[in-house]
RNA sequence: GGUUUGGUAGCUCAGCUGGUUAGAGCGCCGCCCUGUCACGGCGGAGGUCGCGGGUUCGAGUCCCGUCCAGACCGCCA
């Protein structure tokens, strides 16, 4: 070993002791007669001194080390003149005698420091410098803990992790498939895995009860902060169960992740029904940590002759506690925020509820005291409140009322990184109804499809609505939202062959054409499929929810950008006209 | 595919209605400094203002195109 030690170890309590350390230079102060190094592993630092007394030509050695040198040192421990009391290791230094230079370093494009500000793009093409600093490399030491805490506890269930195939088979459903040529069969092509939903579904019918696994997955859509091409699933599956006991069972988990992790004691996972989610939030991911319900005033607000509520299909609101005081510029900005294209609202009504208990309108000409009592009423607002309103067709208005009560939210501070407020989300519908959207394959088009996949089962009670209003059809699914981010989802599967044929006529599949894509598991289905479900959990958004982060990117040792590419090692690349020839592919690209 | 913000020194950024030699902080290099830990002091080097075209006596600044990056919508669950 090159070292006797770690550079986080040592303490007033190894005085006198002989050691070894390496590590890495985070800087060195040179204060004329005496010079310092702050050495730096992954454990700590510590502080290496020279002194002209001791040692000139160490003291000159010392001084020629620039930032990111790799060291080894050898030397005693002893008690600092003056101490340091923001590091664990600042009450000792090392009073080096033998100082080695392991490697040396050009200087590092930025300074590998707790506070550095460096753009992304910097940071992901020098990755391995990045990862240097504590920040970066404490969030894979969470990852990593959750990853072993996931595997305690579902291994004490018995769970068994099982690995499944990376390449298999495109199918048209979902997202985009990443596709991998096949040099042995010619002209044909692998997919790899958007999850391995078909695989563990056949596991249960081979058995196996229960199954995880934490799983790279595949999806060749375009990207978010919170969305990776391939990105990393805990992927479940159980055998002879119902719903509840998946949500029990799994509910299980995230409270002990909360425990282990964060010492959280998690509370109970209430359950919201996809409507109630919808209705009062607009948002099948609401974010509970906070209240701010919508209200509908729709009745109330219609028929006194103010246009925009009487043409609208819907007028909701909400109630901002404690923003009555807002100014006028405040409130242009949150009626800026909402016609903006992405939220698409064409303006804002607010009434101040005012703390002398009147209430005062943007629409005061319209309605009358008694009018706005009403709205109060409603709105159950108290003095000091604002009440904002959007109107027009329901689901654009629910959809935009979302965003201005996650805007308010965190304008109020309501939305804290440490506090954390999860509930399921159950009841789901089946099916989506596709339009003709240029950016959809044309394939797909003018038909149903599944909301959350083929393979999930309609509820019982609703299946005679199947043939009559499929679009009512409510599905054994279900998601896990924490603070409004959607962490994971599952559903009950359809073990039924005769219900699983009827979904994919209904998906649009002939039987040809399902026999083709899925007649692995149809096949599978007819030796006896037990009743399952199952559920995964995005482990790399739950670990960014875990370290407080809004991006995954900090959670992954090596991330992709916004467009799907590599910084670091510059991929996607072309690949050889050779390559291409073996794999019999002919580019289109000029 | 769309909306939007940005691209100026190694890094983070300033640079007004177009006007002399494009600036700051950090980093880097040199000298000084014996208790620093964001050490301090003095001095210095470092720029194709993303790229191409246009307007103008004159463009970092205005216009058009293009490339790159970020956020978002669509898409994805």
């Amino acid at each position: 070993m090159l070292r006797t030690h770690t550079c986080g170890e040592l303490t007033i309590n190894d005085i006198n002791k002989t050691v070894t350390l390496s590590g890495w230079a985070q800087i060195s102060r040179n204060l004329g007669g005496m010079t310092f190094i702050d050495l730096r592993d992954r454990y700590g630092i510590t502080q290496l001194a020279f002194n002209l007394d001791w040692d000139k030509n160490l003291c000159d050695q010392a001084r020629a080390v620039g930032r990111e040198f790799v060291l080894q040192a050898t030397g005693e421990v002893i008690e600092r003149q003056s101490k340091n009391k923001n590091n664990p290791t600042g009450d000792i230094e090392i009073k080096v005698t033998i100082l080695t230079v392991l490697n040396e370093s050009i200087t590092p494009p930025f300074v590998i420091e707790d506070n550095t500000d460096v753009s992304d793009e910097i940071k992901l093409k020098y990755r391995y410098l990045d990862l240097r600093r504590n920040t970066v490399r404490k969030n894979l030491e969470l990852r990593h803990r959750m990853a072993i805490e996931t595997r305690n506890y579902l291994d004490k269930l018995n769970f068994l992790e099982v690995e499944t195939p990376v390449l298999i088979k495109s199918t048209p459903e979902g997202a985009r498939d990443f596709v991998v040529p096949s040099r042995m069969n010619q002209g044909q092509f692998y997919a790899l895995p958007q999850s391995p939903q078909t695989f563990k579904q056949l596991l249960m019918v081979a058995g196996f009860d229960r199954y995880y696994q934490i799983v790279k997955c595949f999806r060749d859509e375009d990207l978010r902060a919170d969305r990776q091409p391939e990105f990393t699933q805990i992927d479940c599956e159980m055998s002879f169960v119902e719903q509840k006991d998946i949500l029990e069972t799994f509910e299980g988990l995230v409270r002990h992740l909360f425990k282990a992790v964060k010492n959280i004691d998690m509370p109970h996972v209430p359950h919201m029904t996809y409507a109630d989610a919808m209705n009062f939030y607009g948002n099948d991911k609401p974010d509970t940590r906070f209240d701010m319900k919508f209200v509908a005033i729709t009745d109330i607000a219609k028929g006194k002759g103010f246009p925009v509520f009487d043409g609208a299909e819907s007028v909701i609101g909400i109630c901002a506690k404690g923003a009555a005081e807002y100014t006028r510029k405040q409130l242009d900005e949150l009626t800026d925020f909402v016609k903006r294209p992405q939220i698409g609202a064409t303006g804002l009504i607010y009434a101040r509820h005012n703390s002398d208990g009147t209430i005062k309108s943007s629409v005061d000409k319209f309605y009358n005291e008694d009018d706005l009592k009403q709205w109060s009423k409603a709105f159950n607002s108290e003095p000091g409140d604002l009440i904002l309103i959007l109107a027009g067709a329901t689901e654009k208005t629910q959809k935009a009322l979302s965003e201005l009560r996650l805007e308010m939210g965190s304008r109020l501070g309501l939305r804290d990184k440490d506090t954390f407020s999860a509930l399921w989300v159950v009841d789901f519908p089946l099916l989506e109804w596709n339009d003709g959207d240029p950016n959809l394959l044309a394939s797909l088009a003018g038909r149903w499809h599944a909301k959350h996949h083929p393979f999930t089962s309609p509820k019982p009670e609703d299946m005679a609505l199947l043939k009559t209003d499929p679009g009512a059809v409510r599905a054994n699914a279900y998601d896990l939202v924490i603070n409004g981010v959607e962490v994971g989802g599952g559903s009950i599967r359809i073990h039924d062959k005769s219900i699983q044929a009827q979904m994919f006529d209904l998906l649009g599949f002939t039987n040809d054409e399902a026999q083709k894509q899925f007649g692995f598991l149809m096949n599978a289905f007819e030796f006896g499929a037990p009743p399952h479900g199952g559920l995964a959990f995005g482990f790399d958004r739950l670990c960014s929810l875990f370290g407080g982060s809004d991006s995954i990117r900090d959670f992954i040792a090596f991330p992709k950008n916004n467009s799907g590419r590599d910084m670091m090692i510059d991929s996607p690349s072309e690949i050889s006209e050779e390559q291409l020839k073996e794999l019999s592919i002919l580019s289109t690209v000029k």
